[in-house]
RNA sequence: UGGGGUGUGGCCAAGCGGUUAAGGCAGCGGCUUUUGAUGCCGCCACUCGGUGGUUCGAAUCCACCCACCCCAGCCA
């Protein structure tokens, strides 16, 4: 799975150098996701990251929910990220483990630091603390709660918990230094009240843990050795120490921080991800515009790309933005390798081989893929076939060299050479039907003649074929970084990036096509049968990605 | 602005005092091809944010400067 040659990275550096020195015997990460929302791309390149640790060093990974605060968590939110690490492929060590688990846990702890005079229930509001936090150039002072006795502190805290307080009122805060130029110090808030139920916890409990107080702990029960976030979570690292220095915890882990994930022109944003499916731009978390792992599941990228993309980005501590190109090769290459061969028409246009009798009807054997084994499938080749609008032009021109014009020859893939003779227009002037006529010896053969044609295009029998619905797609948003210089990304959101067209033509084995295959439709791009808009009648096919071309316009 | 972090080609990135400054993506040129795909070949940084310094020798060490990112939620 890991390559040899490749330099270890900072953090594999970090643990080869830990488990040579006996700092610990086994290295334990995890996957810590809050269930508030679905994975995207920036996820998937932790959890490889997590996991891929873990397997290179023979350690394990933990897959926790950090389930602290009820209000914006809920069981959808748990399933579907669930079921996005098992379909990259990752299994977890041990049972799934939930932060709402150590609640009890974290209620003691909170109590001894209340005990050793380290924290303290404060009764200033929010605007309050706020004021009294002060800013990054000045310090802030004390609440006039810092120095209530131990006893009046743990039996408010206990009316919190039991829901006595009201919401906003009180908070246990850390006693720690008001005036540290690391603001996370400046006495953090350990307990808030929420009197709302837990999605696991049920109403047992009225006051919920912060991040910064639940995470290290969390940590520390199940024996994380390695505790990997991302940059944003820097300057919370003192935070994490003092707790874990300040608490009879059963183990010491430590945090590393590493550059989260940005794409161009691309949101990786759970809070801006949501807004796009709560104001209704997409259709829902699993929009295939969307760089979430449902929508790239539903796009049809195959989880082998996703994860050798994240296995080729550095783990480092810059934050760039990554280039889409870059995953789109990886999901091409994979593609490539892996998908099987098909004929679709996109833009239907008639074509007559008026040397063929009308009720000509033969099977072409052809296989599935240019180079592996995959099978193959049967092409009805019929008198009158469809090919695609773009396929044809009147006048021939040298840029025009490898498609149809009247008099010019061009191969049907995998099948024989036609020659235009003529066409039908309609009064719009419109091209509406193609009169070409079969050169019969060239089936798998050069032509007699020995004027081979130029260019190869692909077409569908006209009566032997499946009428399907084909969702093209381009980039969401039309800038770069959607979110740039405090623009509202949702101004930047592309009104055309879904186009649908509802009159292609496929090849008639494309009926039995799988949600969840891949297909090249030749000469076109990868596409895949969407889960949600295909009934027995009608397909619907999304397309996954063009095809590269190198071919452009202006040359020739 | 106090604190923390980062600056190597269009993008990502190796580099850890002595290399002609890896590699990938993108781009460009060519060959092959029954997909203008794929594959293959070639090209693409006299220079590492800037300026000084240390050294026989600096992208790598030091100093200062500049730019960008993160922290002032009872979010994570």
């Amino acid at each position: 799975m890991t390559d040899e040659n490749k330099p270890l990275n900072f953090i594999q550096q970090i643990m080869s150098n830990d488990l040579k020195e006996s700092v610990v015997n086994k290295i334990i990460t995890r996957f810590p996701p809050e269930p508030n929302g679905y994975l995207h791309i920036g996820h998937a390149k932790s959890i490889c990251l997590n996991f891929g640790l873990a397997e290179q060093f023979e350690g394990m990974c933990h897959l926790r929910f950090d389930d602290t605060n009820p209000e914006k968590e809920n069981e959808e939110f748990v399933k579907s990220i669930i079921e996005d690490i098992e379909w990259l492929g990752f299994k977890w060590d041990g049972d799934i483990r939930y932060a709402s688990d150590y609640f009890d846990q974290f209620y003691i702890w909170a109590k001894h630091l209340i005990m050793k005079n380290k924290a303290y229930v404060c009764e200033l509001n929010s605007e309050e603390m706020k004021e009294s936090r002060g800013t990054l150039t000045l310090p802030g002072t004390n609440s006039p709660y810092r120095d209530r006795s131990i006893d009046s502190s743990i039996q408010l805290l206990e009316s919190m918990k039991t829901g006595n307080i009201e919401e906003g009122s009180m908070t246990l805060r850390a006693k720690i230094d008001m005036s540290s130029p690391n603001i996370n110090l400046r006495d953090p808030v350990i307990y808030r009240i929420k009197r709302i139920p837990h999605h696991r916890a049920g109403d047992k409990w009225n006051i919920y843990p912060s991040y910064d107080f639940a995470h290290c702990l969390e940590d520390a029960i199940e024996g994380i050795t390695h505790s990997v976030c991302t940059l944003e979570f820097s300057s919370n690292r003192p935070l994490y120490d003092w707790f874990i220095d300040n608490l009879p915890v059963p183990s010491k882990p430590r945090q590393f921080e590493f550059g989260r994930l940005n794409m161009s022109y691309s949101i990786t944003s759970k809070r801006k991800l949501k807004l796009l499916v709560d104001a209704g731009f997409v259709d829902g978390w699993s929009d295939p515009r969307m760089l979430t792992i449902s929508g790239l599941r539903r796009r049809g990228i195959p989880p082998i790309a996703i994860r050798n993309f994240c296995d080729s980005l550095a783990v480092a501590k810059t934050d760039g933005l990554v280039d889409l190109s870059q995953f789109e090769f990886f999901v091409r290459n994979e593609l490539n390798k892996s998908a099987s061969r098909a004929m679709v028409v996109i833009n239907p246009l008639k074509v007559v081989i008026t040397n063929l009798p009308e009720n000509h009807s033969e099977d072409l054997s052809v296989p599935c893929h240019p180079e592996l084994s995959l099978g193959e499938r049967i092409l009805p080749f019929t008198r009158e076939i469809f090919i695609d609008e773009s396929d044809f032009k009147k006048e021939y021109s040298k840029k025009f060299k490898k498609k149809l014009s009247l008099g010019k020859r061009v191969r049907l893939r995998n099948s024989y050479i036609v020659e235009a003779d003529d066409y039908l227009e309609n009064k719009k002037g419109e091209i509406i039907q193609v009169n070409v006529s079969l050169l019969p010896e060239s089936l798998g053969e050069d032509p007699a003649d020995g004027v081979k044609p130029k260019g190869v295009i692909h077409w569908v029998s006209a009566d032997k074929c499946i009428d399907c619905n084909i969702n093209l797609y381009e980039r969401l948003f039309h800038e770069p970084i959607p979110d740039g210089n405090g623009r509202d990304f949702l101004e930047t959101v592309e009104p055309e990036s879904l186009k649908i067209l509802t009159n292609c033509k496929a090849e008639l084995s494309l009926a039995q096509a799988e949600v969840g295959k891949p297909y090249q439709f030749e000469r076109e791009g990868y596409f895949c049968k969407d889960d949600q808009n295909s009934d027995l009648k009608k397909i619907t096919f999304n397309q996954t990605i063009a095809l590269r071309s190198n071919w452009l316009e202006h040359k020739d």
